[in-house]
DNA sequence: CCGTGATGAGACATCAATGTCTCACATGGG
DNA sequence: CCCATGTGAGACATTGATGTCTCATCACGG
């Protein structure tokens, strides 16, 4: 047998496969599996060895988005604190995930089937979770759902990834823009406007 | 010939049929043409003699909702009277035609080629400009750029179609979170929050 | 009643992506 | 040196969607 670097580099392997078929896949979700191998650096047989079909593919991908989503809440500690900073917190630790959740958020293709990955439900609970204990503190507005500010955080992270990607705005300001406008809306939210009012 | 009913009904059926596409598509974005016949009540014979295949179905779609969404801008004034107000206006006349946009928005197909359609850069200068205007009147923050809340726009009204036809939110408060997220926040904005500070 | 034109149904070829296979080659350990 | 294993390249059949065609039917106006 081939021993102990069997699974060592396969592992790494198939990791960094995903990495490159999710950066290819977040540009062109429709990219043929030549170009995602193509991409990886690898021969279309040897991805087809590593991944049943294009579907195991993508849910090998969906489990690898789930699987960051959950380490970032993780991280993230979202029952620390004011509900606020735990937003900022997990902003922050999503960010690196957040171009394969933008890819996964648009392939609606994994929703629409009467069975979907339990993932995307825990990942929702725990979310909603920690916006509506903001809104029993008062940190929050509870006009707005827990589950409609879960859907805005994942749309607005999408919407910072596209816009990053279309060269439109900076990467640096990627935390900044997704969690300001979140919290704090577009809204000037200071001394200048009470004057007015 | 069949003379004057002709371009009437032809027009009538033309348009039916890109509504009927445009439910479905914002549903499964992947279906086929047959299904899009099938939604549309009409064969797949018919759906081609009007549209020369996909790619021209997509095309319309992407005409229609850029007409609709012109259609909106010029309805919502945003020259008139506070920044605010008009972005007010301006979500409650895109509201019809955001299922329609939430399916364009995704679909990258569109935006890949080096070729894109002029109307996309009209609206989004037009929004830009908007959200400019309220930087300058001192309505908005100015740390946010127009580039991005004028995606975040786009990414919010996405979000919500969303939640709606996942049956987690009420169609009726469609309009309420994505103004509200989009301009005040998750944060509470009242005097509670002030005594707090 | 008869023609014109649009439609629906279906057959058919085409095409692209996919899945499967074989084979040659390189590497690395025995 | 030899063998085992993973890999790349490519041929091949399959599949599903698409584009094109014909033909029977139906509605409508003359």
């Amino acid at each position: 047998m081939s021993h102990m670097g069997y699974g060592c580099l396969m592992a790494l392997d198939r990791d960094h496969v995903l990495r490159a078929a999710a950066a290819l896949l977040t540009r062109k979700s429709t990219a043929t599996m030549d170009e995602v191998a193509k991409a990886a650096g690898i021969s279309r047989a040897t991805l087809h060895r590593q991944f049943a079909g294009r579907d195991a593919l993508v849910r090998a991908l969906e489990a690898l988005g789930i699987a960051e989503c959950e380490t970032a809440l993780d991280a993230a500690r979202l029952d620390d604190g004011r509900a606020e900073d735990a937003v900022r917190r997990l902003v922050r630790e999503a960010e690196p995930a957040a171009g394969l959740l933008a890819f996964l958020y648009t392939e609606n293709q994994l929703f629409e089937g009467e069975e979907q990955h339990a993932g995307w439900a825990r990942i929702d609970d725990r979310i909603t979770a920690l916006f509506r204990r903001g809104q029993q503190s008062g940190e929050f507005r509870i006009d707005l759902t827990p589950a409609w500010l879960t859907e805005a955080l994942f749309g607005l992270l999408a919407s910072a990834v596209w816009l990053v990607q279309s060269g439109k705005g900076a990467p640096k300001d990627f935390r900044h823009m997704t969690v300001e406008l979140l919290l704090g809306g577009a809204l000037r939210r200071d001394e200048t406007r009470r004057e007015e009012s």
